[in-house]
DNA sequence: TTCCAGGCGTATC
DNA sequence: GATACGCATGGA
C-alpha cells in the first residue's frame, strides 16, 4: 500500500483492489456506481463519512475530496489496506478450486463495515434479491439522513417504516433495535466472544439465524472465521466440498467464501 | 401466472 | 433434530 496526495485527493496504489468486486459482491449494498465516467467510479459511506472513489487503472485509486487524516483514520480500516490479500490467497491457492476463485475474483477485500449497519443490512436481506436490498437500504438512508443508528428505530411502529417496503423483515428490524439499544445483545461483546457463543448471542434477536448471524460477524465485525452459507455456498459446498472446505481455509472461512461466492455466482459458466 | 431472491419462525413428527 | 411451509415485495 501507498499513497499520495493530489490536490484535494488522495491517490492510492494498492494490489489485490478491484472496485466493482469489492464493492458490488453483496457484502455491501450502500455503494452507488456512476456510469456516467469514463473510469469505474462508485460514492457511498462508511459511519456517515462519505466517499467517491474511482479506480483510475489496476492498482490505482483516486479518493474524491479527501484528506489524509480521513483517509487514515477511515478509509484505510474500511479498505482493510492493512491485510496482504496476495498472501492470503496464496494460502488459499494450495487447493484447486479455492485456486480458480482466488484468480477469477482476486480483487475482492473484505471490508470493515459497522457492526449494527450489517446486522442490520443481512437481516433486510433474508430470502431477497440483491437489487431490492439495496432499495430498502437506500430508502432507509434517506429517509434518516445516513444509515439510522439502533435508538432511533427502537421505538418505531410497523406503521412508521411501512415506507420501507421491507415485508415480513420490518418486525425484525425494530425487534434488533429494541435488544441492541436494551443491551439484552451487545455487540461490543459479542466482536471478541467466541464464535459460536457469538452466533448465539446474535440469535436472540428474532429473524436472525445461523446465515445472518455469520453475516453480523464477518462482515460487520471482521471475525474472518465466520462463514456464512446462504444458497449460493451451499451449492459450493455440494459440487465441490461435500466433506467440508479443505484445511487451507482454516480461520479464514469467512475470506474463502467472498471468493467462493463471487465465483459461483458469475465465473463458473463464463469460463472454458 | 408462476417462480425466485445472500433465511427464518413455526408447526409437526 | 429433521423436514415442510408461509412469509412481503418486486422483477423476470
Amino acid at each position: 500500500m501507498k499513497y499520495e496526495k493530489d490536490g484535494r485527493d488522495i491517490i492510492l496504489y494498492q494490489q489485490d483492489f478491484d472496485l466493482d468486486e469489492t464493492l458490488d459482491c453483496g457484502q455491501a449494498f450502500r455503494w452507488q456506481k456512476d456510469n456516467t465516467q469514463k473510469n469505474v467510479t462508485y460514492t457511498g459511506a462508511y459511519l456517515n463519512v462519505p466517499l467517491n472513489i474511482s479506480q483510475e487503472s489496476e492498482g490505482v485509486f483516486r479518493l474524491k475530496d479527501t484528506d489524509e487524516d480521513t483517509f487514515k483514520s477511515v478509509w484505510y480500516g474500511y479498505f482493510d489496506l492493512e491485510t496482504n490479500y496476495g498472501e492470503i490467497k496464496e494460502r488459499l491457492s494450495k487447493d484447486r478450486t479455492m485456486a480458480k476463485a482466488c484468480e477469477y475474483a482476486g480483487g475482492i477485500r473484505l471490508l470493515r463495515q459497522d457492526g449494527w449497519e450489517a446486522l442490520c443490512s443481512f437481516i433486510i436481506s433474508q430470502n431477497n434479491n440483491i437489487p431490492r436490498i439495496k432499495g430498502i437500504i437506500g430508502r432507509l438512508c434517506e429517509h434518516f439522513k445516513g444509515f439510522p443508528p439502533y435508538e432511533k428505530l427502537a421505538d418505531l411502529s410497523l406503521d412508521d417504516l411501512a415506507f420501507l417496503r421491507a415485508g415480513f423483515r420490518a418486525k425484525y428490524i425494530i425487534d434488533a433495535a429494541k435488544k441492541l439499544r436494551g443491551g439484552e445483545v451487545d455487540l461490543e461483546r459479542i466482536k471478541t466472544a467466541p464464535i459460536d457463543r457469538a452466533q448465539q448471542e446474535l440469535m436472540k434477536i428474532c429473524g436472525v439465524g445461523p446465515k445472518v448471524a455469520q453475516c453480523a460477524l464477518l462482515y460487520g465485525m471482521h471475525r474472518v472465521e465466520a462463514f456464512p452459507v446462504d444458497v449460493w455456498i451451499k451449492r459450493v459446498l455440494q459440487m465441490w466440498y461435500p466433506d467440508g472446505l479443505p484445511k487451507c481455509c482454516r480461520g479464514i472461512e469467512g475470506i474463502a467464501q467472498q471468493y467462493l461466492f463471487h465465483y459461483i455466482r458469475t465465473g463458473v459458466q463464463s469460463e472454458k
